[in-house]
RNA sequence: GGCCGGGUGGCGAAGUGGCCUAACGCGGAGGUCUGCAAAACCUUUAUUUCGUGGGUUCAAAUCCCACCCCGGCCUCCA
């Protein structure tokens, strides 16, 4: 298994070595929190989460840190706008983010840090900036001076000149040179603020990944990530400051997913973001769709390219999930129960068996060749389809093995949870949203209602009951073992 | 203006020199099953075709050139 990921820096793809034979250490740059979260996060949130299951599950350890930016320009503004406190204000998205995360199935990073929790690590950095000559004060303010960083640009390939030549960067009046950036900000009235050497302020938004990442992973780490959009100029600006200040190499795989577009009213296409107002929040999403879902519209295009949001591509990703727990369901009716899965490692110890070459390892290499998930669904959906055919020919009184359905079904709940995906028993993902008991109870009647009117040969009444069911969007399936429903 | 991506069937989306007469999903058509359905299964749904026009090659969706579109970044943004 050699994992091959496309490398930002460079722009082409690498076989992932690591630093640490065994140990994976990952950064992803998190969310700013003063509003819901949307689709495009989403993204991020699950892509991301879909590296440290896959790394994990190549029995890699992995280390995930991913921040919250709880002080900015934009959550001061919000808070004020609200009257309440800034704390109050970040304190009710944190929540609201963990709670979208859980309903995407999103596990949590090993380390989310605040960077309100961390001033000191940002004001050491900065002083050994300006100690190094690579920063400079004005005005109560700290600036990186970026034509002192010899490399700034390499990542996102852009040369300071050009740069200059077609920059619309409105000039401060204490900065240098256009593209410097803040470091530090001095206090302005009304605004919180922490101690500094240079005076009371609060620190640039740059300045918080660098310290936070260098503190939980250290001064180098393998992979960071985060959306496209973020590499110039915050991701350049990051390197700048972290090897400027440490004086040796710090990231080594940079990751940067696409981004998620919108059709626009007047059938443009275009960037979902919050500044344009054409976001669906995750909350919104997962109100009318199981998380799985959206992890599998999310999931079925490359991590990299644009993906296109509408409601029919949601729709149609919903039909793709059922399939999958519609095959894990037909065996559970089969075996009885499912079985508990086995782990990748333990499966690729047997790399003779059948079923690895068939299907695991055309998953893994396609997960290894820079986490094409579109090709490793595909393997998923393949599978599903054996083992609907199994479960087909042993309902026609035909012979199955049994241990290979077994087995099959075990793959596939184990490749499934690589992406996140096909984590509940199929029942409750059927029977799901505003199902309490006694509403599942009402149906089980209704349902007993149509068989016996069925059982009396009345058509009618027994079709009456089920297109009863099928306006609250209940869907019936008859067999011979009886009947069950599901929502769609 | 500079720099990056991308244009594949009705839709989404893999594939980036021969295994592609193009995976997989959604949708459509026909069949099996069913009281009828639903689901599943089977068959079928791009055959000088992978934005357009040239070129390289024994061989191109895949490489090169030109052109046309689309998106992103260059300012906060996942």
């Amino acid at each position: 298994m050699q994992i091959q990921l496309f490398n930002s820096k460079g722009r082409q793809k690498e076989p992932l070595r690591l630093r640490e034979p065994g140990r994976v250490g990952l950064y992803v740059c998190g969310v700013t929190v003063y509003d819901h979260c949307h689709i495009g996060h989403a993204r991020v949130m699950v892509v991301f989460d879909v590296v440290v299951r896959y790394l994990r599950a190549c029995g890699l350890q992995v280390t995930y840190v991913r921040n919250f930016t709880d002080i900015d320009d934009k959550i001061i503004q919000r808070a004020n706008g609200l009257g309440i406190a800034i704390a109050a204000l970040t304190e009710r998205y944190i929540a609201a983010f963990h709670q979208d995360m859980a309903g995407l199935g999103v596990a949590k990073a090993d380390v989310e840090p605040k960077a309100t929790e961390h001033l000191p690590e940002m004001v050491a950095m900065i002083d050994r900036l300006l100690a190094k000559g690579l920063a400079y004060t004005g005005g109560g303010d700290v600036y990186y001076a970026v034509d002192r960083f010899a490399t700034y640009g390499q990542l996102s390939g852009k040369q300071l000149n050009e740069l200059q030549a077609g920059s619309r960067v409105e000039v401060d009046g204490c900065k240098e040179n256009p593209l410097d950036f803040v470091l530090w900000k001095g206090a302005k009235a009304g605004e919180p603020s922490w101690p500094s050497p240079w005076g009371e302020g609060r620190p640039g938004w740059h300045i918080e990944c660098s310290a936070m990442s260098c503190k939980y992973l250290g001064e180098s780490f393998d992979i960071h990530g985060g959306g496209m959009d973020l590499l110039f100029p915050h991701h350049e600006n990051e390197i700048a400051q972290t090897e400027g200040s440490t004086g040796h190499p710090w990231v080594r795989y940079w990751l940067h997913n696409g981004f998620v577009n919108v059709i626009s009213d007047s059938g443009e296409r275009e960037k979902m973001s919050k500044s344009l107002g054409n976001f669906s929040t995750i909350a919104d999403l997962l109100a009318h769709y199981p998380g799985e879902v959206l992890r599998l519209f999310i999931l079925n295009s490359h991590y990299r390219s644009p993906l296109d949001f509408s409601g029919e591509l949601l729709e149609a990703a919903r039909h793709g999930m059922d399939r999958l727990y519609t095959a894990l369901a037909a065996a559970k009716k089969q075996l009885g129960a499912l079985p508990e899965p086995i782990s990748l490692a333990a499966l690729s110890a047997e790399p003779d068996a059948p079923l690895w070459q068939e299907v695991a390892e055309p998953f893994c290499l396609a997960m290894d060749d820079d986490f094409n998930t579109p090709q490793a669904i595909a393997v998923l959906f393949e599978l599903a389809r054996t083992i609907n055919r199994s479960v087909t020919l042993l309902a026609q009184g035909g012979a199955v093995e049994q241990s290979d359905l077994r087995n099959r079904v075990n793959l596939l709940r184990q490749l499934a949870a690589v992406l996140g995906l096909l984590l509940e028993e199929p029942e409750h993902y059927f029977h799901r949203q505003n199902s309490d008991g006694g509403e599942d109870a009402r149906i089980e009647t209704l349902i007993q209602q149509r068989l016996a009117a069925r059982q009396a040969r009345n058509f009618a009444e027994a079709d009456r009951i089920r297109q009863q069911l099928a306006e609250e969007g209940i869907t019936l399936q008859d067999s011979k073992e009886g009947t069950t429903w599901r929502r769609s």
